[in-house]
DNA sequence: TACATTTATATAGCTTAATTTACAAACAAC
DNA sequence: GTTGTTTGTAAATTAAGCTATATAAATGTA
């Protein structure tokens, strides 16, 4: 049994033709023309110009460049938007094949275990939310730290895009919550060392929940502020984590994303 | 505009309304009956069965159990891998809506700029891949950890499950190559620290692409080993980073994935 | 044994999607 | 101006899927 996905781009409505489409514009890009771009996909002219018709019109900029007319009785091509698009749906696809198949492969379809789906559930979606005021924002040509104070003190810092930061509206003094898989928190007992993390946040551990192989840490920051880290048993040991100890939690700017 | 995308389970050739089955399945559950499931979906009574038979005959184990005749003539209901089936989707499919929502928020659609293409392109799958031999494994009760020998001497720790390990056959002296994203590599200037991640690698850097945020840092392990991180400029500079100097990458066990 | 209710299966009819076919319009090249 | 090739539309035709309907088979319960 496998896993596989279908990519829909939103700017049509049925999404399973989406991958049929992207060869259309692939062909249209080698071809120059929708016939034989059709033909060789294949499907019927009717069908391909309805789907070009439709991607034009509902997407923002123009994807294709249709003339008729002239030297071969005209032609069509893909514009730099387009072909923009396809790139970046070929990149969205072998990126999410890829997750699908390292998925699959860590899963045992003959007999699903309980123990092997929570623990899937536990990696995948195990989260941090902390909630906090926008102190600060620092844009840059392309991205913008976000710095977000906390309650416990502590000045939280992520990376964002612009464009996320214009999607979101947000302002200084704004209320939001910085989200992060507790996967990407790392633990270290150093707690001054240079890393090229920008978030360290020093605390007491609280609690630990310590499974076969994985342990959950819950660190406490101070005024209500709780990280959540899950790392092995073994680097639990290894540290010497226990509750009422204090420790360091690391976390890149650039894997906490920005809730409003 | 916005992504969407549909998963499907490949237990189906025609994946697009994997969606309504898995509605289906839920509705078998809270009513015991095809009958009323199919009303409540809705569905045509002929159309549900079909899906079911085909899922039941196509997947490993049986997703349903069926009987007819007896108290109220029977009914159906879902077996224990079928829920897990259901709960296995539906964490996969929360999953996937968030990346791809997160995703389109980053993508500004109405000029896509080659920059943030090639940027994200390079955050979604700028990769490390890293050969080596098998040295040992030690299994655990659900995961495996590898550790591979490096041709710089150093050896790798990754945590796959014991069905990854079964999957790929791994057997100790195997030529494998360990893969992991560039962004999972933090780097730190102290070279003895204790933390949680179990893979430290001491090298000198060998080369540093600087772009406007992010940075790409080459570091050579020795014997031909290297390893690439990417981190922001920022971080960069803090580090006071340079050609030639020695520095410290640290990678989670979990983050690697091993391929053969 | 008759009953109630559901699964299991076949078939006719309907609805929608897609292919095919046909043809007008455009226009550079000859 | 004729030609050749393509875009742009419309209508006819075919294919496919779905619904609705009918009916047999199953079987615990009354």
């Amino acid at each position: 049994m496998e896993f596989s996905s279908n990519l829909t781009l939103g700017i049509l409505n049925e999404p399973f033709l989406l991958e049929k489409r992207i060869r259309l514009l692939n062909a249209i890009d080698q071809y120059g023309s929708i016939l034989k771009a059709a033909k060789n996909v294949p499907m019927s002219y009717k069908a391909a110009w309805d789907s070009i018709d439709a991607m034009n019109n509902l997407s923002p900029q123009p994807i294709v460049n249709r003339s008729t007319g002239g030297k071969n009785g005209g032609g069509t091509s893909l514009t730099e938007y387009g072909k923009k698009v396809v790139d970046l749906y070929t990149l969205f696809k072998s990126e999410q094949e890829r997750f699908l198949q390292t998925l699959s492969k860590e899963i045992n379809f003959n007999h699903l275990e309980l123990e092997s789906i929570r623990r899937l559930s536990m990696t995948i979606s195990a989260r941090n939310q902390i909630s906090g005021t926008v102190e600060h924002i620092e844009r840059g040509k392309v991205n913008a730290s976000v710095f977000i104070k906390l309650k416990s003190g502590y000045t939280l810092v992520s990376i964002i895009t612009n464009h996320a930061v214009e999607a979101l509206d947000l302002a200084l003094g704004n209320r939001v919550s910085a989200i992060f898989k507790s996967n990407n928190v790392l633990i270290t007992t150093d707690s001054a060392l240079n890393i090229s993390a920008r978030n360290k946040f020093i605390g007491t551990i609280a609690e630990i929940t310590q499974g076969a192989i994985n342990a959950s840490i819950k660190m406490d920051l101070g005024n209500g502020d709780t990280v959540s880290s899950t790392i092995t048993t073994d680097a639990l040991l290894a540290l010497g984590l226990q509750k009422g100890v204090e420790a360091c939690a690391i976390v890149k700017a650039s894997d906490i994303m920005i809730g409003k």
